[in-house]
DNA sequence: AATCATTAGGGTAGGTTTTACGCTAACTGT
DNA sequence: ACAGTTAGCGTAAAACCTACCCTAATGATT
């Protein structure tokens, strides 16, 4: 029985965006891309996990270099551990590019969900850094495009579990960009009229005194996420409605 | 920056098991236990990754060996990366057990599920493996006591959102068997006549003509599982409920 | 042999939640 | 002024959840 010690660890994130309309992934340039090579120009940010550094911390680094945030909403998923998951010329580009001599590369993919305003744009593009739709993308470097569809994966799920839509969203919304965004990343139509007493009647998004502006209809109101009512109503509601409607 | 390459990566599953009252899970004594040392005598099955060997290749492997079963169901949870995790006499055990030299473990997390029949019983008596209910765990060698929480979480949440509760009972069961183990691993007490409908109405539970000798009381069905059924009103109830009763 | 304790298993009535959809309000562009 | 669009309120029917009722069948107790 030989004990493999010389593989490394790395963390990798998929960063999600919404902009209103589509759901996005912030990719990266690989900086030494040469297109002569047959490897995929874009990667999702990641780094190698360091000496005495814990893997969350690993990746809040990452992501602090990717989007210039330090506290953001990060969730680990699995780890992709095929030892062919990274071979041949890209196994030789990671070890150009962090001066290491590996033979196997573990990652941890992570995934990240932050609101993508105009300080956001700006911070990223300086960085060969793209927000590009989920949806279009058809290769990424390495193993990344599995790491991906994992991670809008894991993110289905929570949306549907825990109210982490309020992440990707400004701190002031409207009511059918809220409803927009659950469409987009479920890939669901909703009703709007449902969706607004659904998630009016949960109590938890308070209404604020200001409108839309300039749009070519009847301006929606911006309402902001209370924190505090939603953690109060959790503890109500654990009657976990019994079992709790196990759909799917 | 200096990368870490040293660290040695392993797997620790947390094996659950229903013996139709209380989740037990298993438990190994350290096979060079000296009570002398502070070190505590039980903990969780665990292996290190091998080379050219995937994670959950490993966790199978360790599976193998503490359950004889090949088939198991199996699910990574998250990743234990603190560079305190292990230390001191606990990393020199390590070391000496398992034959090498590194100054730290990270460890993934697994949970499995198992049949608590007597042949498996059987088998693990004879390993210095015990099954020992959940609830009574107060200790466990390292970090596994938290690796165990982990576990129990991860399992509470699946058991509510897909039917992984028949990994945990015989082929043929009762009603009241299901019922008691979700009471059990939820912790809620559940109305037995509100359980039967739900769970016969969603129609994945096939009856036999088989019942219960021997009880002193009305002697109750055996229903099995019918994964087709499952899978198939899955499709068809991907209605989502829409925003999905996001209770907890 | 009658009775008791216990769980199986079918039912029903009332409340809550979901779903489908009608309607008016308010804004911009033509 | 009118068309096109989305906001936002309301309502009725269907589905679902909950709290109970009842009787059936078995072994244990008297």
């Amino acid at each position: 029985m030989s004990v493999q010690t010389n593989q490394s660890l790395s963390v990798d994130c998929a960063v999600f965006g919404f902009d209103g309309r589509s759901l996005k992934v912030l990719l990266i340039e690989r900086r030494d891309y040469n297109p002569e090579t047959h490897l995929d120009r874009m990667k999702l940010p990641g780094a190698m996990i360091q000496e005495n550094e814990t893997l969350p911390r690993a990746a809040s680094r990452v992501l602090a270099e990717a989007t210039g945030l330090r506290e953001i909403y990060l969730k680990q998923m699995e780890i992709f551990s095929d030892p062919g998951r990274v071979t041949g010329e890209e196994l030789e580009w990671i070890n150009r590019y962090h001066g290491i001599r590996t033979e196997r590369v573990v990652t941890v993919g992570y995934y990240a969900l932050v609101k993508l305003d105009r300080r956001m744009i700006a911070y990223t593009a300086e960085k060969r850094a793209q927000w590009v739709e989920v949806e279009s993308i058809q290769h990424l470097a390495m193993d990344h495009k599995q790491i991906l569809s994992t991670a809008l994966g894991h993110l289905c799920r929570e949306m549907l579990q825990s109210p982490v839509a309020f992440e990707l969203l400004p701190r002031k919304f409207t009511i059918r960009q809220l409803q927009n965004l659950y469409a987009a990343v479920l890939g669901i139509e909703i009703d709007n009229r449902n969706f607004r007493k659904k998630i009016l009647g949960s109590g938890f998004l308070i209404p604020t005194d200001e409108r839309e502006k300039g749009v070519s209809h009847k301006p929606a109101r911006y309402y902001t996420f209370d924190k505090t009512a939603y953690k109060r109503a959790l503890k109500e509601k654990l009657r976990l409605g019994f079992i709790n409607n196990w759909r799917y």
